[in-house]
DNA sequence: TATTAATTGTTAATATATTAACTAATACAA
DNA sequence: TTGTATTAGTTAATATATTAACAATTAATA
């Protein structure tokens, strides 16, 4: 018997979780206008000042179809922009307008004290064991 | 500085960690013609055979808008029924029908099996962690 | 070099999530 | 008992996810 109750299910505790904590997020998020998956690009944009859309896919884990309209959504905001790129006709790069990386000193503050909050109450070892056990997860197929 | 790299913090190795394990699974229901929500309502109606809208929605976090649309295309599909309550009728029970019902025994034995793959490969007191972990996480607001 | 294969984005169709507003039914208090 | 608040579901509008198919470009190969 590998589950037995659905509620304590793998998939359920993961979920669980991130309704748990992503309102929390999203509430700020909305003070600014921006939508989780909004926020996910700009954040990435903020690391990395030019992107391609597949690399940029990767790594907000927003899958490409729906990267299209949530790209176009950030333009008109007027907060990033596309750029195709030269030596590759197939690549777009993604870049932050100026508005757009304006947005970083406003919302981070506000962000990393949500998430400290979150953190608090563990212990620097549970924590760690937390992340580890996510990690080694979203690594399955990739090891061995 | 409570986040560091955004691929590293909390969100973000929870969504990767579902977006390993979940398609996966996906694969098996659309074996069946199901969606992931649609499975999430038959599992709990497997344990459940008779639960208000409201409680199906907290055991599947499905969110009570989505929910209407889901357990109508489950109705039309002739795996469930609506019966409403005769006490309160504002209450909506929702009930698998035989064929719902009959589900189980087909998609449980190979749901089964993909969770014994993603646990295989931990300790017991990984697993254990890791489950605690997500269970604090997902009571922050609950306890103290 | 002409073909074919692979890569990068996009579009389309359907399902679900998010947020707010709304209806119907019940509980509750003046 | 009337008026009000609460609860259970629903509807509506917009944004995103999922899956498949498709266009444009580049890479690979005969």
């Amino acid at each position: 018997m590998a589950i037995q109750d659905f509620s304590q299910s793998l998939p359920m505790m993961l979920y669980r979780a991130l309704d748990e904590i992503m309102p929390k997020f999203r509430c700020i998020f909305n003070e600014f206008a921006l939508t989780e998956q909004q926020w996910r690009i700009l954040r990435v944009l903020w690391e990395h000042d030019k992107i391609t859309l597949g690399r940029l896919s990767d790594l907000t884990l927003i899958p490409s179809p729906s990267l299209v309209g949530v790209v176009d959504r950030l333009i008109k905001a007027n907060l990033i922009r596309r750029e195709r790129s030269d030596a590759d006709r197939r690549m777009i790069f993604v870049v932050a307008t100026e508005e757009g990386r304006n947005l970083e000193a406003k919302v981070m503050p506000r962000v990393n004290e949500i998430y400290k909050e979150i953190k608090e109450p563990f212990s620097m070892q549970q924590w760690g064991q937390l992340i580890d056990g996510l990690d080694q997860i979203s690594h399955l197929n990739k090891k061995r």
